[in-house]
DNA sequence: TGTTGTTAGTTACAAAACTAACTAATACCT
DNA sequence: AGGTATTAGTTAGTTTTGTAACTAACAACA
């Protein structure tokens, strides 16, 4: 490649960035204006209600999420009462979070804008490039 | 797709945000450590070093930046004397940037990072692979 | 000339994120 | 048992971002 083809567009954080900004802020709509949740809010939200109750910890490692983040994500959702903290009786330390009934109800409905929302970018790009694509984010998120 | 497939590391606006996460943090150690910038710094810089003057309107329409996180930056920028302003005669409400000496130094030293930077990433990748995600990534941040 | 509208860029205030220090509970080791 | 180290999660203070209102310069047109 010679210099004057490295632009920006090339350059892989940058365009990492750029595509992963459009999409989300396409996609903001239907958390953030329907519900008043924040980006964080709603992964935990997600993440309770694909995979069932678990604790902050645990949400920290499979999101990568620093734990200061989740800790207000999940305070935000309380107050919302989308879910409920429950201490481990056998160590103390640990509460099991688990969404409430209008939790789920709020999961259902945005865990259907999700897919639409996705099915509408994936609408762009042939079956081979989605796969190319999808493998290749999920690499580079690993790195 | 059945819904059990349909996890987060599946869904385009998740994937694309984990993945610049990931590149950008390995990315800030240059800009950031060695030269206390800030992204939107390192991108203004970037701009003025690779397609030259300009002013501060050029830059956002080109890197979709609103205008205060630019404006802030030249500020930065500036006091660190990477750039100098100049008004434009014929219409003073415009000033068109340019990097100095320093700026200059500084931007061949972060450019020669960021094409190495990339070259490690893309080695991971096959060329069709690479051809695939930087033409989706564009799409995307067009959309 | 004067009034209205637009444009480039800045500033002020509020919202959100990051960092580091903190609390409370438990484990480990003597 | 008692002291030290870890671990889960919170809180406090700073930095960064986002939003909206602002200033200054110019344009357009009566």
């Amino acid at each position: 490649m010679s210099d004057e083809d490295f632009d920006l567009s090339s350059f892989l954080p940058y365009a990492l960035n750029q595509a992963a900004e459009a999409t989300s802020i396409g996609f903001q709509k239907f958390y953030r204006q329907q519900y008043g949740m924040l980006r964080t809010e709603w992964r935990v939200l997600f993440h309770l209600g694909r995979y069932g109750e678990m604790t902050a910890k645990a949400i920290c490692e499979r999101a990568t999420l620093h734990k200061t983040k989740v800790s207000r994500a999940v305070s935000a959702l309380e107050k919302k009462r989308y879910l409920l903290r429950s201490t481990q009786e056998q160590d103390r330390r640990h509460e099991t979070l688990s969404l409430t009934k209008q939790g789920l109800v709020v999961y259902a409905d945005l865990y259907k804008s999700a897919r639409s929302y996705d099915a509408s970018l994936a609408a762009h790009f042939t079956p081979q490039e989605r796969e190319v694509l999808n493998r290749c984010l999920n690499k580079i998120a690993k790195l």
